[in-house]
RNA sequence: GGUGGGGUAGCUCAGCUGGUUAGAGCGCAGGACUCAUAAUCCUGAGGUCGAGAGUUCAAGUCUCUCUCCCACCA
């Protein structure tokens, strides 16, 4: 037994979050989690709303709301997509927790300490008309290079020159369009990424189980050189740069920048988690408290991976404190959608709260984690869904669980009977389980989710293979008795089927084995995997002879042609 | 521009340190069965593995060049 810690990239506030989001850290973490929790792991899984930073301003002000009243108010529609999806988080925090304030302005102290941060002067876009300075994309003007008049503070999009805001001409508020805006000398804090370097690299060169593209990527960071990155903006909403317990000079409107804060509340919120439920943070995430044994695994999108891979460590290690550091990075390519891309800001594609009006969580969970973006971008249609659910969930595990209960409750009075003779078709299910069910939970240790998944439903297509192999309906116009080891076999491999369900479709688990009787403790992943021939063997016989059981209703409804066709209408393609 | 990922059957994808007739699911064609949500099971058709060159007895699998898609960075 193991204990690990899992989070997810911390969604950001500014919206409900869209299928790609939930695909590719969320979703995969979650099924994660429950996975190590079946096989007895200890799990603590935490994740949270990132509500700091530009964009959340920007939003609240669209919506008229103050941007604490806001991130309030999205906090709650995150958190209830979250339920909605069965995400199990033992903790959804918020970053703008007084935790976190704390915890952030406790890192930069001992960093600054640690002569790991640095105040410097720099040059910033102020605008009059909005009070405030605008960073990078938020200053339009014309490029110095071209002469385009649209062209963004950070790259201009006719040209695709690089820019810095302060060299556009004639720049202007992209907020709200006003050319009152002058450049000004602002201080910031630096965090001295080039002096953790060799810390870095050090820690990366002994981390074992590093996939190769967390690992190159750090690398190659290394190899040109860090650079050191400004932790502070000119922002009003945020954490305070403080200094001994006081606003520190020069830095009153000032807060700390969201990229430094957002994973400290890894375990901002870990610590809350505690306070609420009387538990102990601390052993989690202080190797000098009862952390050392855990194992640390991150998930997020590939975008999240050097923020993971070096900016945090930079902070942990820097703080020359025993805090937990990541031990597995599981980064995620993105999903598109009709060729395109998933777009919060265009609202393009489908979003959590509107998935799970059009079908239950368990289609999306399933096929968003059997099309995991895990080795490339992957491609998300409607007509790629209802194929998905149709043929795996419906036909495959549906039909399977339909068609041996209600053969029970047909033939032998919804009770699982007893007697015939062990033969072929037992034996050759004995064998293929006995290989796949191994295959299966490497899968999940090794976080393959989308060979999970396939593994999975192979081991559920077999159950209908062997049903026609031990054909019971036709022994039982001759020979009631070796009808009845079809069936027998047949319902036990349902109560197994429900045991492997559970990490990717819960809910459908769930009533599978609610159904067939299996008691809360008998729903464990605790096999003996040293011998699985005689693990299965038993698996297939364990449900009590004689005991009832319940045809459940059907537990997958098909989607039909015209739901589809009227889902395309509303979503499909967009409007980029 | 740099770095990374990807370009394998109509579609979505597997193919580890190079080695027998390149695999799976869906879709398609044929057959079987009738317990079941017209479900299931079996069989089959279908690929010069993005392009070109090279290394090797042998290359989707290594090297180089080119090309297309995606992301990140400056």
């Amino acid at each position: 037994m193991a204990r690990i810690l899992i989070t997810s990239a911390l969604p950001y506030i500014n919206g409900v979050k869209h299928l790609g989001n939930l695909a590719g850290s969320m979703l995969p973490a979650d099924v994660y989690a429950r996975a190590m929790r079946l096989m007895g792991h200890e799990v603590l899984y935490i994740c949270a709303t990132d509500e700091h930073g530009t964009p959340a301003e920007l939003a609240a002000a669209k919506e008229g709301l103050k941007v604490e009243d806001y991130c309030d108010k999205m906090h709650e529609v995150q958190a209830q997509s979250g339920a909605d999806f069965k995400l199990s988080f033992d903790y959804f925090g918020r970053s703008s927790a007084p935790s976190n304030h704390k915890l952030t302005q406790h890192f930069a102290e001992v960093l600054e300490a640690n002569g790991l941060i640095d105040e410097r002067v720099s040059k910033q876009v102020y605008s009059h008309a909005d009070g405030r300075y605008l960073p990078d994309r938020y200053v339009e003007g014309t490029c110095p290079n071209c002469g385009y008049e649209a062209a963004r503070g950070d790259q201009c999009d006719n040209c695709d020159r690089l820019l810095d805001p302060v060299d556009l001409i004639d720049p202007y508020s992209a907020v709200s369009g006003s050319k009152d805006v002058e450049i000004r000398d602002t201080n910031h804090l630096y965090l001295k990424q080039s002096d953790m370097a060799d810390r870095l690299r050090a820690w990366i060169d002994s981390s074992t189980e590093w996939p190769s593209l967390a690992k190159s990527i750090s690398y190659k960071w290394l190899d040109e050189g860090l650079q050191d990155r400004a932790i502070t903006r000119d922002l009003d909403w945020g954490i305070p740069v403080m200094k001994d317990g006081k606003p520190r000079p020069g830095f009153e409107n000032k807060v700390f920048y969201v990229w430094f804060d957002a994973p400290i509340e890894y375990i901002a919120a870990t610590q809350d988690w505690a306070e609420a439920n009387n538990e102990n943070w601390e052993r989690w995430w202080r190797k000098d408290k009862g952390a050392e044994d855990v194992t640390y695994v991150e998930f997020m999108g590939k975008d999240n991976v050097a923020f993971h891979a070096l900016s945090f460590p930079t902070t942990i290690i820097g703080s020359g404190e025993p805090w937990t550091l990541v031990d597995k990075i599981k980064a995620f390519n993105w999903v598109t959608w009709y060729d395109g891309k998933f777009s919060t800001s265009n609202n393009r594609g489908i979003f959590m709260d509107q998935a799970i009006e059009l079908a239950p969580s368990d289609y999306w969970r399933w096929v968003l984690t059997a099309n995991a973006p895990e080795g490339s971008d992957a491609p998300f249609t409607l007509e790629d869904f209802q194929g998905r659910v149709n043929s795996d969930l419906a036909n495959v595990l549906g039909n399977f669980v339909n068609r041996i209960t209600k053969y029970t409750v047909g033939k032998f009075d919804g009770k699982l009977p007893d007697g015939g003779e062990w033969g072929e078709a037992e034996d050759w299910i004995v064998d293929e389980l006995a290989t796949r069910l191994p295959a299966l939970m490497e899968y999940y240790e090794k976080m393959q989710f989308r060979k999970a998944a396939a593994e999975t439903r192979a081991i559920w297509a077999a159950g209908n293979e062997y049903l026609t192999q031990a054909a019971p309906w036709t022994h039982y116009k001759t020979n009631v008795d070796q009808a009845a080891i079809g069936t027998r076999v047949g319902l036990n491999l349902v109560a197994l089927f429900g045991i492997l369900a559970q990490p990717i479709i819960p809910d459908a688990a769930a009533k599978i084995l609610d159904a067939i009787g299996v008691p809360e403790k008998n729903r464990t992943w605790k096999f003996d995997r040293e011998d699985w021939k005689a693990c299965v063997s038993d698996i297939l016989d364990a449900l009590p002879r004689g005991m009832e059981i319940k045809a459940p209703d059907v537990l997958f409804t098909k989607i039909e042609d015209d739901q589809v066709a009227a889902w395309v209408e509303r979503f499909g393609g967009g409007e980029g």
